[in-house]
DNA sequence: CAATCCAATGAAAACGGTTTCATGACAAGA
DNA sequence: TCTTGTCATGAAACCGTTTTCATTGGATTG
């Protein structure tokens, strides 16, 4: 490959006039700037980003950090994060956790070595403390589908509670009362404040949460159809489930079906999340949308923010989510 | 942040010594061994990878260029490259092309200017040739999910045309004759392969092709459902749609089931990949397993190979596929 | 004991650009 | 005409490592 020595010394000139020509053409007479452009494409050159980037300290790259990259809602934020890194001039280093500390906290070293500007994370932990100071850990952090909204760093995610809360309440408004929960993972926070959001709506209608109806799980399809199995095994009084994804929910429909339930009639469901598959469900599923690209085209336009140091506005937006009624969930008779 | 230098001063060494310290420790005395990693440690120092990968013009970066990430199959083998990836050191840029010729050839240049070793490329168009010079285009190159078996570059994917022939097989074998094809894109050669396939197992069973009964359309769920639509609006005659992926096919099952077709006895469809949604889709899907993550680890594997130039064995792997019966399909009465 | 060899280390030259600072030419203003 | 300012350009320092090559001292060999 040739090297702006080469470049220069066919134009005629020095190489600082041969980095001007690429980084700051307006600076060069024209004249030079063509005899330097002719230069450069004959010799077929282009600056070494290696070279560029070391030089600058800045390696125009931003990490983002995935649990699953396999999980349809992740991909959907990360296609977002990626269709605004392209516009912006970012390139985006992926990579999928797997749940797994120690590959998070490499990402922050990452940073700290110089092989991205900075990081978006995904999900639930917010890998920034695993830093071992911090505090004091000041590197380029964006939080993304989290729900750490008191923090620092500047965080996108959706109100989940409210949109759990809205879901109960479409299926209190039915007449459900006694309605199932399909958790997802019992520690996360996501789970929780989807559950305290579900509690709520229920005192609001006067009735209190049993217990007993609620079943924790992964946030998957075998995750919700083994939900929905223990649940309903246990217990089959419940004229609704609530599942907390899309995935739980539809997992849940396959089980509610071998079980010979009829959906909705014997049994409605819900999901949260509103991806594609939803709609080809067979009842097709009521959900809560969550704008997944949008969370991941907004997170990486915070990390621009950051970035440029010229963030401004609110850095810990909460998107709009919207009911998605279609046809799984059916009115319930009141017991007379 | 620290440096080389502040490190080989509080060890009282030379910046050599204290690079060798990290990159071959074996070569130093264990009493300057331990001083320096003492000092290191003291200054919170740790090598910067801008440099170092300068220094060596090695990124230890590949580049993923996917068509869509947010696709299923493609979410799928990124994760399968990204588990390799990381495997052995590398780190994983992420492109989604958008099906853009622009975007794909800049993936070329991101080679040439090092900012990556090598490019994965998914998918259909082998972006190498869209090089000014592909004959000259030597950078490390490897096509996954593609078709170009004949290229000098490694490239793995299934053996298409077997796979589609043997669901083809396997719906005749069932007494179908009059199947429908919910192809993908029309230009695309998997598309053209899989036909191809479908073909010859009618042949074989000395039935013709009739092409009326051939629609085509998006890799999508609504891709399918549109084609379903078109196709059942237009012939009523088909027992079964052979659909060239799971997400085709699910869109097809909500355009029957919508239509009021009782399925599969109205009506056998089958898929092509085996998604994880096609085994909870109402019938349960039968459909060909393509093994996604086992791809995306293999083109990583080979990448690894020509990147480490010690490629040996196969560089056009083919891997096996496998029918996957569920209950899409069912028998068709013989005409008497 | 002298001659060799080897292991441990340091000095300094890369790597390929960008950027600062100096210089010279030329135009405008006094 | 002399001064001042501006514009285009070049020389050289610099970014933070790795790596080559030279040096030293101690161990090994004949």
């Amino acid at each position: 490959m040739a090297q702006i020595r080469d470049v220069s010394k066919l134009a005629g000139v020095s190489p600082a006039t041969v980095s001007r020509a690429f980084s700051d053409p307006g600076k060069l007479s024209a004249g030079t700037l063509k005899k330097v452009l002719a230069a450069a494409e004959e010799l077929n050159y282009k600056p070494s980003s290696l070279a560029q980037l070391f030089r600058v300290k800045r390696t125009n790259t931003v990490l983002v950090m995935v649990p699953d990259i396999a999980n349809v809602l992740f991909a959907r934020v990360v296609s977002g994060i990626e269709r605004i890194a392209a516009d912006n001039g970012y390139n985006l280093l992926v990579i999928d956790t797997k749940d797994n500390k120690d590959v998070e906290s490499a990402g922050i070293e990452m940073v700290e070595t110089y092989r991205a500007d900075g990081v978006i994370q995904l999900g639930e932990r917010a890998l920034r403390w695993l830093h071992r100071d911090a505090e004091k850990c000041t590197i380029p952090f964006v939080h993304a589908i989290g729900t750490g909204l008191d923090e620092a760093y500047p965080t996108v995610t959706i109100n989940n509670q409210a949109a759990a809360e809205s879901m109960a309440n479409y299926l209190l408004s039915l007449g459900h009362r006694k309605i199932g929960v399909l958790a997802g993972i019992k520690g996360r926070l996501v789970t929780q404040h989807r559950l305290d959001g579900f509690r709520a709506a229920m005192n609001a209608f006067g009735v209190t949460l049993d217990e007993g109806l609620v079943e924790y799980g992964a946030y998957s399809l075998s995750g919700g159809a083994q939900s929905a199995q223990r649940l309903l095994s246990r217990r089959r009084d419940a004229t609704a489930l609530l599942a907390m994804s899309d995935e739980i929910a539809i997992g849940a429909i396959r089980t509610a079906q071998d079980l010979g339930l009829r959906l909705p009639e014997d049994l409605s469901i819900t999901g949260f999340d509103n991806i594609e598959f939803g709609k080809y469900c067979e009842p097709p599923l009521t959900t809560v949308m969550q704008p997944a690209e949008r969370i991941g085209e907004v997170a990486m336009t915070l990390m621009c923010g950051v970035l440029r140091d010229e963030l401004q506005g609110e850095i810990h937006p909460l998107l709009p989510t919207e009911l998605v009624i279609r046809k799984s969930v059916c009115r319930v008779e009141e017991p007379a």
